[in-house]
DNA sequence: TTGTACGCGTTATCAC
DNA sequence: GTGATAACGCGTACAA
């Protein structure tokens, strides 16, 4: 195991030297700066955890909540935790995962936390950790993606295609990201010659093909879904009414995550940019505990539509 | 952050009694122990893993190395990594994602890994820590469901079912798990009133929905899929025939993981018992980190058959 | 710009 | 059965 003491004796410095090109190269002259890079690469040194974590009384650890069931969960989970560890491992960051705020939080640096609700607050605020939400969470840092532009687009793009009637098929939760979707939906202007309904069910497939399969839609409906797994079930119940998709009925999707390709036909939907949220998390996170200070902010990344083969332009 | 010392004053004991409370109790009376023991429940004293681990020269890091492309792959891996990262979790040890096996790996004590193919040998040969992978590895210590016992059941399952034909769906790569399944397959006899047809395709829905659009199917045929993805085809194709499931049709897939409830139709599945083997990966890990010595043994956990609604007893 | 001395929390060694 | 001491690798305060 090379330590920093290695590195030293051979480039015949002091170890705080090359503590500090390491940590604080500015303050090292260029000459020796070079002498012990040469020495770190010839003796392939990497800087020990323990030993910096025990310095600075850091662990360089961070836990990851996921409070979303997993099994059940559109499989975002998947990604973002990738994406996350991705960016933390660069950092030099730790991953935890945990899956209950009734955990015994101790050993960790920071938490992010997804798929919190509402009724979590209380057990976010008792944590002493800086945090970071995916999901707008108004009294904790948090990234998010802009639901509400992200219907817009939906809608905007249905009017588009052509499409005389419009149904918004929203999800039945208390909570802000389904709020701002319906906001966004309702924020498009719908034309005069268009009908216009709205449902709220349950996130799940086989409500929503329930609801398609028990209403008669009008021709050329077009549906904006609060989430993939709803269009999924519109689609099933268009195969079941035996209703043409994207000629009778144009369904757009969101999130964009596994499911719009597993579909029966490719879902047009709006997706989520994980990537960028990943990244906006753990640097807002990061900075949160070397500032010492959270920065309670939102931050809102825009999706973008993924066109699919569940809408299309249609002819006048 | 209270430290050992703290528990030590507070218990009038050396620092070093405290640590062996914790780490050899066996060492020291009970009546000391358990002075010590109120002394830490009353301080909430945790166990500060860099500390530990400067002290131990060991890191209580684990890589996980997904190799299997996350957005491609079925969605067990959500799953996995969250059953992984509670056991590793429950034994003190922290979680470090990778994505390849190029990555510099240093400041862990052993990996697992996922989705290792025939290619990746060489360089998981030339890893110096212990490795527990998951799928069948000769070289490695590896766990895996029990693949032919799985196909096995799905066939027996079609069979008692009384389906008239059998077609076997399996994935076109030159890997173990594939193998396993084909044989699986072969190993129950097929009865002489049955015929029997197998097919290799690339792991896709869309594949194997092109497939069965291609081909006639006879009568009564029961399909085992060596994946649900590839049931999830197998059943759309179904669909774009106007063919009946489960009563023309009968589909087994393989995974049980998301897929088969997203499906229109619940899918009769395999189901990989991915808790057992998380636990199995992490029990066989540690082990050989703590032996210091590769035991090289392929675990086997059996699977289960999932009834959905893609299979179903037919009257004679 | 560079070096010395010390401390972070824990455990191993060895003495008692 | 228990305690004193040194050691692990690194960073900071301070001195030079």
């Amino acid at each position: 195991m090379v330590s920093i003491a290695d590195v030293a004796k051979k480039a015949h410095v002091s170890k705080m030297t090359v503590s500090r090109v390491l940590n604080h190269p500015e303050q090292v002259s260029t000459e020796i700066s070079d002498t012990v890079q040469r020495a770190i690469n010839e003796l392939g040194y990497v800087q020990q955890r323990a030993g910096r974590a025990l310095a600075t009384s850091r662990t360089y650890t961070i836990a990851f909540v996921m409070l979303d069931e997993v099994s059940n969960v559109d499989p975002y989970f998947g990604q973002l935790i990738t994406y996350v560890s991705d960016f933390l491992y660069q950092e030099g960051y730790n991953l935890e995962l945990h899956r209950s705020l009734d955990d015994h939080f101790h050993d960790i640096d920071g938490i992010l936390v997804s798929g919190a609700r509402a009724t979590d607050k209380a057990k976010l605020n008792a944590l002493t950790f800086p945090i970071v939400a995916y999901g707008n969470q108004s009294e904790f840092a948090s990234v998010d993606v802009d639901n509400k532009l992200g219907t817009m687009l939906a809608k905007q793009h249905l009017i588009m295609c052509g499409y005389q009637h419009l149904i918004y098929l929203g999800i039945d939760l208390n909570e802000q990201f389904v709020v701002e979707r319906l906001n966004g939906f309702k924020a498009i202007e719908t034309p005069d010659y268009m009908t216009e309904t709205i449902y709220q069910l349950p996130n799940s497939d086989k409500e929503a093909r329930q609801l398609f399969n028990s209403i008669t839609l009008p021709p050329l409906t077009g549906v904006v879904a609060a989430s993939d797994r709803l269009a999924l079930g519109t689609l099933y119940s268009c195969y079941d009414k035996r209703l043409a998709v994207p000629n009778d009925v144009g369904i757009v999707g969101f999130d964009g995550i596994f499911i719009n390709h597993l579909s029966p036909l490719d879902l047009t939907t709006i997706g989520q940019p994980l990537q960028k949220i990943a990244q906006k998390m753990v640097q807002t996170l990061l900075s949160a505990i070397s500032s010492n200070h959270q920065n309670i902010r939102q931050s809102v990344i825009p999706p973008t539509l993924l066109q699919g083969e569940t809408t299309t332009k249609l002819a006048d």
